[in-house]
DNA sequence: TAAAAAATTTAGACTTGTCTAAAAAAGATG
DNA sequence: CATCTTTTTTAGACAAGTCTAAATTTTTTA
């Protein structure tokens, strides 16, 4: 169908979609870590394939046949992380690169036999919303606990920053997906921030506060 | 470490090499269904990467690290193939492509735990040993039925054809993996065997009986 | 709004893996 | 052993995807 590269293409320009109109080359070619001139060439090839609008120097969004590609690639990588944490025990913050590869196993069928084994799980180890076999995905409305102020609560329910620093730190911490906190005091000289969770009192930076997702 | 067209050179390789010492062009242009001047050219690669013995027009085998390579491979294929069938319910007839693709997906770790997950399954859907996690493989010693003679019984352990077709057919027959067949009459005419298995007679012919596998 | 800076595209080259056609080597046959 | 056939390698080309350097367009700034 599509090459790896292409697929990787689509998927990239889905995420920086996400909060970008239209998506520019140098946003591509930072997050695909190659060179603009790379992402120039790819763009018209995707673009000759109407999977892709392309206005040369104004940026590109997905077509709907591109989209519903990008978004297959997203729900089998976060299936794949699924199966990784939940049935073979590796940590969330282990998952991510193992998910890169297996994300590109074509078959649609194997996916959706996955899907029913794991007993057709709603969210990825990270919290994000693993798209349905239609290609529906449900997107929940997430803040910052950086948002919230004291005396205000929240379940964590996402991460912004996905690396594994971030998330060795979380873990760590035991900042995890599921957990309620409670704002007990911003420190205004650094925005850094104390939390109350499970009888427990954490403190973390303005940074961690931004990356750290919570619904009320 | 080893692009996917190198792997799938030193798994042909390997598998060529079960039957012939040094193992051909042509025998690997043929299966890998290329051509046999893009063989040579990527033999050439692999000895300079010291994975494989080549002299020209003399054919090739594997170095010990080829050899590991290889077998690794095969290791990984055959655990998909075994996690395909038995926790995905596909048929043993639907697994290999898909296995074709997935035995590239480069994490031991990931393996490994995929391998315990299953409990350490010695053989896969079509019979076929397991190598472990150090590479050993063991090989069982098996005949095709079409070398037994009447009276004489098996088990069925094995196919030497791997196709869809074959497989279905043997499916169907109900001539699957752990069941025991006994030789009730050879036709001389067309060396037909007329077998009874579970109470039941089942004519196959001398090409099936070739290409089915046992163990007295 | 003209010059400077930044972003993007184009030109030309390189790598990997493939192909066809031609040359060379090995093996078979009389 | 000389020739014919088969196998294998070489030569040259191509597509995909990438790169650097240069040209072009857009955006910012004075
Ligand atoms: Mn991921
Ligand atoms: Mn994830
Ligand atoms: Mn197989
Ligand atoms: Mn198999």
């Amino acid at each position: 169908m599509n090459t790896l590269a292409e697929e990787n293409y689509l998927k990239s320009i889905y995420h920086l979609a996400l909060s970008n109109e239209n998506v520019s080359t140098n946003q591509l070619a930072a997050l695909l870590k190659t060179k603009a001139s790379s992402v120039t060439d790819m763009l018209k090839k995707l673009a000759d394939k109407e999977l892709i609008n392309y206005t040369p120097y104004q940026g590109v969004n997905l077509t709907v046949a591109g989209e519903k590609i990008a978004v297959n690639i997203i729900r089998k990588h976060r299936l794949w992380e699924y199966f990784l944490v939940e049935k073979l025990s590796f940590k969330w913050d282990q998952v991510h690169d193992m998910a890169e590869e297996m994300e590109h196993i074509s078959s649609n069928e194997l996916i959706n036999r996955l899907d029913k084994f794991m007993g057709f799980p709603k969210y990825d180890p990270h919290g994000d919303p693993i798209p349905d076999c239609n290609g529906l995905v449900k997107t929940h409305d997430l803040k910052p606990v950086s948002s919230i102020t004291p005396n205000q609560s929240g379940t964590i329910c996402g991460v912004r920053d996905h690396s594994t620093l971030f998330l060795q730190y979380l873990e760590k911490q035991s900042l995890t997906i599921g957990k309620t906190v409670e704002v007990v005091e911003i420190i205004e000289f650094d925005h850094s921030m104390i939390l109350q969770m499970e009888g427990k009192r954490i403190q973390i930076s303005r940074e961690v506060a931004n990356n750290l997702l919570i619904v009320l």
